[in-house]
DNA sequence: TGACGTGATGTTATAATATATCATTTCTTG
DNA sequence: CAAGAAATGATATATTATAACATCACGTCA
């Protein structure tokens, strides 16, 4: 996978024409190193649902993932690919979008953040930020309230620069 | 209702013993003042919905809605709840919580804002706050990746402050 | 090695959340 | 009041998610 560095800011969304092939290695391998870590068993099926995740920069539904291992020829059901996500959310391989019902691929599941997700109407696709500005508002505005985080949902929707501009 | 510097910024989820028929009183009020101003009908059911989220100020379900309703006697179907549901939302009068797919009253339903939420995973209850200082980290974040916002969706979980220290 | 315990998946059923569609009623306004 | 628009009623069904129990697979240690 590209590093977090090799893009500009305003590339968080990866380009159009990227070798997304690329990606999918990079975070099959990234996926095995947390697992490895973790003591976790990185199985077939949760392998699959993964790689599955990772065919596109879009998040994409429980059930359109229950429908593609299908068209693979495994009935499934769908309980199973709900462990397999909610294994995948647990050890942070992949983020669940709240307001979409919808899962999408971790870039950088090493490190523990707090994440802010920016969806985009038009294309699908979904960029994770780690903005240290936003995780320390949120943080500073729970502190004036007393507020013990656990948990934080940052999703903002809209237009990427590629959809808004063309 | 209480008016927003009526709490000190710890007191941003009510305090338990607060007279919580003036919430409601006040909740109706302003609804009928916005609803007016925007030339809609708060009808009876929009009314009754209205009134029922704000039974609490915890978040509640569209299907626990309907239980309510029709424990009042009313036989009404999941499309009449939800109706209510989007129309009060789209006027701004109540929000969605996506992690929750619950919904709970805007205290200041006059004035456009993008809220933050939030969500005690004990008492249950949810507070918004309009925190400029999160606001604009989202926005400057945006403009840095070049992202046009049209809707943010910011959920904190955890503890209050009452829930935390009893 | 092989019986056991644990974790993963299979299977069936159902719960919980949400919407499409068309019929009917109610409100507004000319 | 009549006509059109808005709201609700009613029916059906789509979508998202989980409970419960059976079976399978894998590591481990006697």
């Amino acid at each position: 996978m590209a590093s977090r560095e090799d893009f500009a800011m305003t590339d968080l969304f990866p380009q159009k024409g990227h070798d997304h092939s690329r990606c999918v290695d990079s975070a099959l391998r990234e996926a095995e190193k947390v697992c490895d870590a973790e003591n976790a068993r990185f199985t077939d099926m949760r392998r699959l649902v993964f790689s599955l995740i990772w065919k596109s920069h879009k998040a994409i539904t429980a059930y359109e993932l229950l429908d593609a291992i299908q068209a693979g020829g495994q009935r499934v059901q769908p309980p199973t690919v709900y462990r397999a996500l909610e294994f995948l959310t647990q050890l942070g391989l992949i983020h669940r979008i709240e307001s979409l019902n919808a899962y999408f691929g971790c870039d950088m599941p090493h490190h523990h953040h707090l994440g802010q997700y920016f969806i985009c109407r038009q294309c699908g696709r979904v960029a994770e930020a780690v903005d240290e500005e936003m995780s320390n508002a949120v943080r500073k505005a729970a502190r004036q309230v007393q507020f013990r985080i656990e948990a934080t949902t940052i999703e903002i929707k809209g237009l990427c620069h590629d959809c808004a501009t063309h």
